[in-house]
RNA sequence: CGCGGGGUGGAGCAGCCCGGUAGCUCGUUGGGCUCAUAACCCAAAGGUCGUCAGUUCAAAUCUGGCCCCCGCAACCA
């Protein structure tokens, strides 16, 4: 099977990792399980974007060297996926030397096929932000921040020609409609993509940037972000090295969310057919996670750490939560009534409470119980795992998780119907039936939601105890617990 | 006329692409069950699906206008 290259983006590391930069990594990681589980080869990359100004400016404000600075933040983030068992292979970072090497060369190939030019440009500079100002930023003439008149200022810099691949990139996205999901993103994409093309700025004057990577032709100079950042992506299948995994980049799909959708299916695609690499086989862009209805900011102060949430809710409610409460695509609103309800209803209430009650049933029986068939029941669960299937293929990660908390109400339903508690003391028989069904679905629910609760998952199976055609029940499983 | 998203019972949301009995969680009321994590199941109350018009046998779903809310506008996932 072809492989699959998952990528979340580089996160920038002036600030730690918050609910945002989860929601993204976590589905990576869900994905990525997703398809071992199917056998399909993959690779999750995610890491940390650690040049510009703002990180300059952070190192001096804390007394540090700007290597200890992002050495420190961009462990933050490696512990924090750790912590919450995010599965990546590559933990990428943009400032090693092969990313360095990676980046130069691609500046290098593009100047010399004349993609990159040298060109003045004039515009108006704040001397309070350190850098120009676009005109839309301006509140009646004035910088919002520092409240004074920016000046007019000339200063040469290298722009990328990305006006000369804009048809071509109008190309492929007609080409391949669904390259961006879900549509709309696609859509707003085409709608920017009518109007003409303006040249990129990639780099930066030494005298106002020295945390970055400096531009191989002109030592004056350093790049700036986007050829900096988004080459990690390609940097880490080995480009442009000789042993360089074109095949995996072949499967490469790029999680973001909204904010930065135009700088990979406008800037990317652009330096990528520049470059004449294939471009990646998706851009799936997420919405934004609302905290209480507001969006999280620093300045509000309800950023949200994600360990805390699951520190709090216990271990994978959150990422339980954050699947089932999205449309994928579009904003949705984290609540902590809300994280509870969901914990409550599904998890505890539902597959949790359904294990407990099935089991401890099977566990006084005190021997193995064979499998057993229910041809409606067996048929609802090949229907769901249809649904669910379908639902990962078209991003709608709600509907799937829907359709799995569904089966396990159907389960519940099974259980009262038969009543197998009735059955201890006249019909071991029947009961034996009974439970031997309800097992069959646990192990059929666990393997479900393997990617999503991987933990869960593993304890239920194990506590299953499935050997040949028998369960030999090990223990009866708290999954998860209520909160309260 | 910058671009985009949203407006669905008390709250929060799904459904809209591919028109056909309006669904889920929480909350309220009544009932069943008593194996289970005070859990599970059933039933009831509660909605003119923002608004106006159009297409259609049929519109929450398609088309157009309007109103309201929210993002983005070239480095916050």
């Amino acid at each position: 099977m072809r492989p699959l290259f998952l990528t979340t983006p580089i996160y920038y590391v002036n600030a730690k990792p918050h609910l945002g930069h989860y929601a993204t990594t976590m589905l990576a990681d869900v994905l990525k399980k997703r398809a071992q589980q199917q056998g399909r080869p993959v690779v999750m990359l995610t890491g940390t974007d650690e040049h510009g100004e703002k990180i300059q400016q952070m190192a001096l404000s804390q007394n540090m060297t700007e290597k200890d600075f992002t050495d420190k933040m961009s462990a933050q983030f490696q512990d924090t996926w750790k912590a919450m068992h995010l599965d990546y292979d590559i933990f990428y970072r943009t400032t090693t030397k092969k990313h360095a090497d990676a980046v130069q060369h691609a500046l290098s190939a593009l100047h010399t096929k004349g993609d990159i030019v040298f060109r003045e440009y004039e515009g108006l500079y704040c001397v309070g932000c350190e850098r120009f100002i676009p005109e839309s930023e301006l509140d009646h003439g004035l910088c919002k921040d520092h409240r004074r008149a920016p000046e007019k200022r000339s200063e040469s810099n290298y722009f990328f020609m990305m006006h000369r691949y804009q048809d071509a990139l109008l190309n492929h996205i007609k080409e391949h409609p669904d390259w961006i999901r879900p549509a709309h993103f696609r859509d707003e994409m085409l709608s920017f993509l009518s109007q003409p093309l303006l040249d990129l700025c990639i780099s930066r004057p030494k005298e106002r940037l020295s945390w970055g990577i400096e531009i191989p032709f002109d030592t004056r100079f350093v790049t700036y972000v986007w050829f900096d950042a988004l080459l990690n992506y390609l940097a880490a299948t080995g480009w442009p090295e000789p042993n360089w995994d074109a095949a995996l980049w072949a499967g490469s799909r790029h999680l973001i969310a909204k904010d930065i959708v135009k700088a990979h299916a406008i800037y990317w695609g652009t330096m990528l057919l520049a470059l004449e690499i294939p471009l990646p086989e998706h851009i799936d862009v997420s919405g934004y996670w609302l905290v209480e209805g507001m969006k999280m900011s620093k300045s509000l102060g309800n950023v949200v750490e994600p360990m805390e949430l699951e520190t709090h809710y216990g271990p994978e409610t959150l990422r339980f939560y954050l699947l089932k409460e999205m449309s994928y695509g579009l904003d949705a609103t984290m609540t902590h009534e809300g994280l509870k309800n969901c914990v409550n209803a599904y998890l505890a209430n539902g597959i949790g409470n359904l294990a407990s009650r099935v089991m401890t049933l099977a566990q006084r029986l005190n021997s193995p119980l064979e499998a057993q068939t229910d041809e409606t029941l067996f048929m609802h669960a090949a229907q769901t795992q249809i649904l669910w299937d379908e639902s990962f293929d078209e991003l709608k990660y709600n509907r799937a998780i829907k359709a799995w908390c569904d089966l396990v109400t159907k389960c519940d339903l099974y259980v009262n119907e038969h009543k197998p508690w009735a059955l201890v003391q006249t019909d071991e028989q029947k009961l034996r039936h009974v439970l031997g069904v309800c097992l069959v679905m646990l192990e059929k629910l666990a393997g479900m939601i393997m990617p999503v609760l991987p933990r869960a998952s593993a304890t239920l199976l194990y506590s299953l105890g499935r050997k040949e055609n028998a369960f030999h029940i090990q223990m009866v499983p708290k999954l998860f617990m209520r909160c309260e």
